[in-house]
DNA sequence: GAGGTGACTGCGA
DNA sequence: CTCGCAGCCACCT
């Protein structure tokens, strides 16, 4: 039923929901996963409408490229964001996350 | 039915 | 090195 793909944010939020804790992603890695090489927008949209999932969506565990927290005005709160990333022992600063190099998770390198 | 937007990315000048 | 533009796909009005 409804297999029309139910929705491209499903897919989205099962790769968001398996980011371990402590470590962070990119639209681009998703959506790359996801066999759309540029679609990140259709990722970050996906986020936008994670609020209005019914599951939990961590979405602050997903930002640009650049590690940059583009989408923390999207939570509510601008600070909510940083808060939730530093809660998992993300450091954050100037919206920005610190050795984000090291703690990107790639789906497509951890998911086999 | 058609147009516009968007939490992005990569490449070119 | 820095700035700008075009591409991408799905959802919303």
């Amino acid at each position: 039923m409804k297999s029309t793909s139910e929705s491209f944010y499903q897919k989205v939020y099962a790769i968001v929901q398996l980011i371990p804790r402590g470590r962070v992603s990119t639209y681009g890695a998703i959506g790359n996963y996801l066999s759309a090489r540029s679609a990140a927008r259709m990722v970050g949209y996906a986020m936008n409408q994670a609020h209005s999932a019914q599951n939990f969506i961590p979405a602050h565990r997903v930002v640009n490229r650049n590690g940059f927290l583009t989408g923390k005005h999207h939570f509510g709160s601008p600070d909510l964001m940083q808060q939730l990333l530093e809660n998992e022992g993300i450091e954050v600063q100037n919206d920005k996350i610190v050795d984000f190099k090291k703690k990107f998770w790639d789906p497509a390198l951890e998911i086999v």
